[in-house]
DNA sequence: CTGAAAGCGCTAACAC
DNA sequence: GTGTTAGCGCTTTCAG
């Protein structure tokens, strides 16, 4: 009544071989869908197999193969704002609805910066087949050294260029911050500002170079820049020092959605209005985009995609696909909305 | 260049067992902590160990041992929305940050209703040691039956009683009811109305009950009913009927705090304002409870805390652990903010 | 195309 | 306390 009996229910290779009257090697080979297996026989182990209920042991099966069949999702963020934000949130959900069309299980690890070490062991252990590495900031690409014992993507670029030779997806920053600031352009506004990322990390950086490549082909000024860091109270403290310029601004590029409420209030605070003194496009159509007042004029980049690409990527890498690009770069589509408008004549 | 070599760095038991001069049994012994190794042996294999940068292989160690030290948890909800909802998303981060404490790893499964049959193989598979449930609704407590195979706890109390005899974690939602009730009748407030859940779902009927529980004690009228699906939408036309039946409210509690946002906007309408003429409490403390005009006083239920405890009653579940009671509750405590006021005599 | 045999790396009785 | 001996359930050469 009190011991955990072990699952003796659970039929073995052994058992489905002897029912189809096949040998183990046989069931094998059709558990594991090998051509070289006549139909008939397919056909026989199959009805076995349903008869039993048969299901193979992980475990050993990967201990026999040496593949584990599970990737992890490392999560090196402070653990406590993990889930908070939409783009971990949505990443996961791509991943997850991409493997569940795999034979692939997902392992989360949340790695508090602390904990690298115990991850490290883990993934080195062999645990895992190859392991997804997500974070906002460059800095954990610390794992990057990993890459040579087990494949691993990364979600986002790395910062630094002597790290190209990792794997990563990312959304296209650079065409999105240059497409989002053409609208801009293209709306007749003349004096854009942008708030934008910390500069360590690689999607501000990148989005800064997209709203400076479109003034420049525009010929207008690129100098109104104030950086925040991604957070809404920093976007309304941008947002004031941009105004403290004191130079006349009617357009704003911020680097992500959240900044961009966050500047709202800033311009409200000013008395300017939104679209009509300044039109303001933001980054990532985050769910507070669409509901903000008014709503956000946004770039989409497609979280959840990505998080399906990197598993993609992931997953042709450990089955030993050469032909994988190091880089792989989403496209960022504009989605308007209200908070931009022509400029009145 | 081409192929991925099996990575023969990676040390055995037996190497270290070599290494140290003793055998693999007690190698084996040592890294899992048995009592029963003189202190100078384990310096002894611990040193080996560290040398050799040795990470025991877990595949082989789980079908020797058969333990998985895996859980899974099931996110059986339609997919497109599971991490959208604070709900889940703080339920995985209490989760993720109890096991970062264990030797345990999670897998995340996301079953779609229709692959529930691939979820149920991949838990009798014998892949994890034990599952973590959690959903919404209680259809989902279709799982229930798997209980008998592998140790399953549930996230949320199940709605049919005959399923009693399954483990859950749950907030106390009949007390937080209860208490969010109270606050409103403390301040005064004699003619208060709730819009509950769905009378399917158990969180929505205990919280009901609880409202009910304190009108009842204080000898109120506790007609004042009307359901929503927990959507802001739902909410607001909800606060519709109950304002259309004629009879004046001055207090209203909201099954959670989306439906008591949507109220606020019926509330609005009918030009009450809030809390003077109508005081609102909500319920689960979600990130838009805060933010709210005004901001909603709610009921805290600390999903993460929930999560963590899911964990934390499956791994007893695990290991034997007679003792655990099937239901666990997590209190709820009320976080007055501004929507509640005392009535003006 | 199928079977036989040899492990994968570790744990768990059982002896000593 | 420590070593010996069997496997855990599966994959995988290697013959046939």
């Amino acid at each position: 009544m009190s011991q955990r009996i072990p699952t003796s229910t659970a039929p073995t290779l052994e058992a489905v071989a002897a029912r189809a009257g096949v040998s183990r090697a046989t069931v094998s080979r059709v558990v594991n869908n090998s051509p070289k297996v006549t139909d008939e026989v397919v056909a026989l182990v199959n009805a076995a197999i349903d008869e039993l209920g048969y299901v193979p042991n992980r475990a050993a099966r990967s201990l026999a193969s040496r593949r584990t069949q599970a990737i992890a999702l490392i999560l090196p963020e402070s653990a406590a704002k993990v889930f908070d934000d939409p783009f971990f949130s949505n990443i996961v959900q791509g991943i997850a609805l991409h493997l569940a069309d795999t034979e692939y299980t997902l392992s989360l690890l949340i790695a508090s910066e602390t904990a690298s070490d115990k991850t490290r062991r883990y993934l080195r252990g062999g645990n895992v087949d190859g392991a997804l590495v997500v974070s906002h900031h460059s800095g954990d690409h610390s794992y990057t050294r990993l890459g040579a014992s087990i494949p691993l993507v990364f979600g986002g670029r790395p910062l630094n260029p002597s790290e190209t030779d990792s794997y990563f997806v990312d959304a296209d920053n650079v065409e999105g911050g240059r497409v989002a600031t053409q609208h801009l352009i293209d709306a007749g506004r003349t004096s854009i500002a942008i708030i934008s990322g910390p500069g360590d990390m690689p999607a501000g950086v990148d989005r800064l170079a997209g709203w400076r490549t479109a003034l420049r082909g525009a010929r207008l000024d690129d100098s109104l820049v104030e950086h925040g860091d991604f957070s809404p109270q920093s976007g309304a403290e941008a947002m004031r020092r941009l105004l403290a310029r004191g130079v006349p601004i009617d357009g704003l590029f911020a680097a992500n959605d959240q900044m961009a409420v966050g500047a709202y209030s800033a311009l409200h605070e000013a008395g300017l209005s939104v679209p009509h003194d300044v039109s303001v496009v933001g980054f990532d159509n985050d769910k507070y985009a669409p509901t903000a007042t008014p709503p956000l004029t946004t770039v989409n980049q497609s979280t959840e995609r990505m998080g399906a690409k990197m598993a993609e990527v992931l997953i042709r890498l450990i089955d030993g696909d050469e032909s994988v690009p190091r880089a792989t770069r989403l496209p960022a589509e504009l989605v308007v909305r209200a908070s931009t408008s022509r400029r009145a004549e």
